[in-house]
DNA sequence: ATAGTGAAACTAATGGTATTAGTTTTCTGA
DNA sequence: TCAGAAAACTAATACCATTAGTTTCACTAT
């Protein structure tokens, strides 16, 4: 009667990102990852701590794929040094358009707690687009860095953010529209 | 044992707007807005269709008071035409942190059916900011107007939500981040 | 004034969710 | 081999939304 599934945190929190990537994060329930599991919900407390702690670790593997799809990017351009923003904003809406619900579990964070792993693997990120930016910055005053970083990150996560609710559907290119705002705001940082 | 409590569509909705706002958009329940107005939550369906009617309901309220917010900046600054677009931003931020709950509901419309009323209500604020933004535009190509209100949108969104979910908490000053990304963008988009 | 009607509240019940407690089964290592 | 730990289970609790069916109130027309 219990024979023994081969379960597993890991396993667990693989089923639990396909889920949310092919069905939506907010599908993510005990409920649909023990069907998908063979296994009765209360059989996933042995291995997991609860429906806030799963929702944690999706948040972690989010911040973790697109640190390691940007960290990609940067290393695949290493020689035109320069140019390399607009590669790494590139990875960043790609890698949310691959996995929309890690990407949208990267965000929400606001009604939970966040671990101490989640602070530190954000602040990976901003270090990783921060040491991006700075060639484009005449200035290298530590606090305009700051503000250009802020800048970056509100764009691409505004842009991914509003294509993964549906938004910009008008019959116009969505990564031309993309291209062009970091154009933009590239050259707008460099201008000042 | 019914005294008739003055309940009312619009009473209801008064409600749900007060508890996303203060609580989150995520508690805005039945039973939350049951208990506010003293009354069961079966009751309420003589007034309202369910949850999701709620949630439709409360991301019109939302758009609506966006809108007026980004009007009312419009007006106030007629005078000095070419100068409209810091103050839409300005407008847009500050109705978000005022209203974050009605501002989240704005937003999470990808689960969701959205009635025609919510649709109409979203290209009027499109149409707002692309007039706001045409005349930094060199071209009036119908396409970068486009792409050029995309960015600007996905900026806004980005910076709101970032900061909604408690994000930019280093210690430096968040609308001077603001008014930097709105300020390199606009100069990034003339240039071209 | 009062009877009747429709709206607005109610209670009760269903089915879904997470979670806890307590039990059984199975695997493993001594 | 067998004893204990780990991993599954069942049962129960406490929420949630929603539906069905019932009662009560307020108004309107006689």
């Amino acid at each position: 009667m219990s024979p023994r599934v081969g379960l597993d945190d890991a396993v667990i929190m693989q089923a639990a990102a396909t889920i949310a990537d092919e069905t939506g994060l907010q599908s993510v329930t005990l409920a649909t990852l023990a069907k998908q599991l063979n296994v009765r919900p209360p059989s996933l407390y042995n291995h997991v701590n609860g429906l806030p702690e799963i929702r944690n670790k999706l948040t972690l593997l989010g911040l973790q794929g697109l640190h390691e799809a940007m960290q990609e990017a940067l290393s695949k351009q290493k020689q035109s040094d320069s140019d390399a923003v607009p590669g790494l904003a590139i990875a960043y809406a790609q890698y949310a358009m691959k996995h929309p619900g890690l990407y949208e579990a990267t965000i929400n964070i606001n009604t939970r707690e966040h671990t101490e792993e989640i602070q530190q693997k954000a602040a990976e990120l901003v270090e990783l687009v921060s040491n991006g930016l700075r060639p484009y910055l005449s200035s290298a005053v530590e606090a305009e860095i700051i503000h250009a970083v802020r800048g970056f990150r509100s764009l691409l996560h505004g842009y991914t953010s509003l294509i993964l609710s549906g938004g910009f559907n008008m019959a116009i290119d969505r990564d031309e529209s993309f291209r062009y705002m970091i154009r933009a705001y590239i050259a707008g940082i460099q201008k000042s």
